[in-house]
DNA sequence: AAATAAAACTAATAAGCGTTAGTTTTGTGT
DNA sequence: ACACAAAACTAACGCTTATTAGTTTTATTT
């Protein structure tokens, strides 16, 4: 019956994608081989082929599914009426979030992105492009508003955004720190710095 | 005469590692083989093993030469008497000078080291520790001196450690913003933050 | 000009890679 | 019990890899 085919084939694929991101992180795309992949799974590599196209496929589908959550994220959040400073934040603990729930894909995504093939590799590089944008309309909004100092809008998205991907370094790491105690530690740094302010 | 070709072998040595960073860091370690780099130095493969021992070789001498100097550092902005903030803002210049004197060699070293084999990868792994807990120290003494504001001294070094890195893109995308103004705007938001403040 | 050593070359090796073809096992629906 | 298809297997393919061995060229010193 098809049905159960394609339900079978949903599965298992699915799970193969799940250590492929496990694998890929840990050794990295290149030394990953179909082989090592295929003994996690208990079968054989040629074995894998019954429910997966290529070895590249793999990793566009890792890439791209994490690119496609954070494009519809950024799309909700700039569709809404609220200040530059809690977009911001938003966008920061939806990072925070994701490195929590989708560690081993994140990590892939932004580490291997760059082996993928043409046309993936434009389109992915693309997607990047565009959800930086976003990031920088809305701190120019911000500035607009005052309720951003006069920065440079690149340095700053720039900056926030590699420190949101420091995160991996939590993970791997697994410091005795609460997920609550990381986001409010962060998106304070961020926004307000380090320096202790004298109240006056 | 030996003295002759000691100098010869360094230099012509130097000149495959400083090609071969530039390679890495556009094709990614695994995806460079040595007769590409040897096409860019105009010579088959073969020939490269008169100057080198080994492809490794080549990456173990790339991470480890820019462990070193931040490492060298490190030790001297510690042993410096300075305020915990001026420490701060040096280490975080010192990683603007080193990628913009040593963008290759900086990009291969944080990219690729975990493709080091052992001894060396462990080795490498540590001496990073040593340099992140030399961060977290200073934060550590510049929350005491009421310098800093009370903070979660890992999450603020992870941050900051991230945040310099994200230079890359800034090199990559070669924006028109001067090194003055770059390290002017990223100090000051790490260290004061993004919100602009209500002069009271 | 002869000697010497550095550094290039050609050719070959063994190992590992992703992937395909063809075959056999496994499990489910009739 | 039979049929069928999903999913495993074995075996092999062509290709690329880093590296070595042995030889020849190139350039410098005596």
């Amino acid at each position: 019956m098809s049905k159960i085919k394609a339900i079978n084939n949903g599965t298992k694929k699915e799970a193969i994608h799940k250590k492929a991101a496990e694998l890929f992180r840990e050794k990295g795309f290149a030394r990953s081989s179909m082989r090592m992949l295929a003994e996690t799974m208990g079968i054989e590599a040629a074995s894998l082929y019954n429910h997966i196209g290529s070895k590249s496929e793999i990793l566009e589908s890792i890439c791209f599914k994490i690119a496609h959550q954070f494009t519809l994220h950024l799309n909700e959040v700039v569709s809404k009426s609220d200040s530059a400073i809690s977009k911001l934040e938003n966008l920061i603990r939806f990072h925070i979030h994701m490195m929590m729930v989708s560690y081993d894909e994140l990590y892939v995504a932004n580490h291997e992105w760059k082996q993928l093939e043409e046309p993936f590799l434009g389109e992915f590089s693309n997607q990047r492009k565009v959800y930086e944008r976003g990031w920088v309309e809305i701190i120019q909004q911000g500035i607009k508003n005052k309720e951003i100092k006069e920065t440079h809008p690149h340095v700053a998205v720039i900056t926030l955004l590699s420190a949101v991907r420091g995160l991996e370094f939590w993970k791997r790491n697994q410091k005795n720190i609460s997920i609550k105690e990381l986001e409010l530690n962060m998106t304070d740094l961020l926004l307000n710095g380090l320096i202790k302010k004298t109240i006056k």
